[in-house]
DNA sequence: GCCAACGTTGGC
DNA sequence: GCCAACGTTGGC
């Protein structure tokens, strides 16, 4: 991870769109569409080209971090928000004031192991992520360097 | 601006 | 499937 950029923590449901989907797309890469969150949307807003994400399963058997995107193009408009016939239409969000954003990300590495929700909330050093804090349910949310690279090193062991 | 009702998220 | 913890909506 370099000093300038940032992390995240992006969520997707295996069953809906897996860390392994994003890998069989075309060059590994796809945009991230859907989200209808304010708060979501504002941190994709800050999220600059090369930054990094953990991959988060969520709402599946076992929830964890599963391995590594980069962020390779910043918000542009979410084109699902203007679709009638999208499950993620809002007839709010016009073309020429979009509501919802997206970005578009690259998968970049997968981990040895899956870290799972539960290894962290055992992991005393990874206390204040906000994955962690009760309550939280955000898809899109920036993790700290440090917390970013105790889930990498987490990954890596076998 | 308040807040009740409702919808969603996501772990368990 | 349950349900806690949100976020959103809309009447007033």
């Amino acid at each position: 991870v370099s000093r300038t950029n940032q992390c995240w923590l992006m969520k997707s449901e295996p069953t809906v769109f897996s860390f392994d989907d994003l890998k069989a797309r075309p060059r590994s890469t796809d945009h991230w569409e859907g989200v209808r969150n304010y708060q979501a949307r504002n941190y994709m807003k800050q999220m600059r080209k090369g930054d990094l994400a953990l991959f988060y399963h969520s709402n599946c058997e076992t929830p964890g971090v599963v391995g590594i995107a980069e962020v390779t193009r910043e918000a542009y408009p979410d084109h699902t928000a203007f679709d009638p016939m999208s499950g993620y239409y809002d007839p709010k969000s016009k073309p020429d004031n979009p509501r919802w954003f997206m970005v578009e990300i690259k998968w970049k590495e997968a981990f040895l192991r899956m870290v799972t929700l539960s290894e962290m909330r055992k992991t005393p050093e990874l206390g204040g992520m906000k994955l962690l804090q009760k309550g939280q349910r955000l898809s899109v949310m920036p993790v700290t360097k440090e917390d970013f690279e105790k889930v990498r090193s987490l990954g890596m062991l076998k």
